[in-house]
DNA sequence: CGGTATCCTAATGGATACTG
DNA sequence: CAGTATCCATTAGGATACCG
């Protein structure tokens, strides 16, 4: 993804912001940070199974969009703080909105398995 | 993507919709067939640059979630309509909110980058 | 027209060790 | 605590040729 954007992007917006949010770990970061804001080693131990070099890649990414933002308190031993930005909270809604249309599809998936 | 859901999925349904939507083509298709019905060959034309061998691993992918549906008619030459199923329908408004929200986001940024 | 099959490259993600 | 660096495995995606 490109921080510069291009006509392709103008072409098709949903693209982008599927760049922007896609990926294995992203939604589920934004869904945690959608809760409160958290700490470096928070986040670490609510993903599940993230490795600390792909929470830091995806931090950094969102980060480079505007997404999140990332506060650094300069204290010994460190502390980072991770939280949405104005974007990030935007986006909040219709991830809520996705979750929510992600409930309802696995509850008829799963009827649908038990009646077959 | 498995078919069968996992508790990881429940955990965390948000995930499991990006999975569904995720990738570089699904975002462009679904808005092609949210626009209305569109057969093998006006979707190829359509999506910029996708291959052959993509569009139809990806329309594979989202009927396989039952998100979009395949309609074959049995003629020469052969014709294969596509449509957004019920789920995809309403997976629609969803994504209509993410391409105002990446519309948005879009000119901040671009307007950010003129005053910059 | 609407696909498959094969082969290949690029991007993503993971394991592990190390550091200010 | 919050990261980097290095190396490796897996997956996504692309080029091309062929088919009913």
């Amino acid at each position: 993804m490109p921080v510069r954007f291009t006509e392709e992007d103008l072409f098709c917006p949903t693209e982008t912001a599927l760049g922007i949010i896609g990926g294995k770990w992203k939604g589920m970061i934004l869904w945690c940070l959608a809760q409160r804001t958290m700490r470096f080693s928070e986040l670490h131990r609510t993903v599940p199974d993230i490795t600390q070099r792909m929470l830091t890649k995806q931090l950094r990414d969102l980060e480079r969009y505007d997404i999140i933002e990332r506060k650094v308190y300069a204290q010994v031993p460190p502390k980072v703080e991770y939280s949405l930005s104005k974007q990030g909270q935007k986006l909040k809604f219709i991830l809520d909105d996705l979750e929510e249309w992600s409930r309802s599809y696995l509850e008829e998936k799963a009827a649908k398995n038990e009646t077959s």
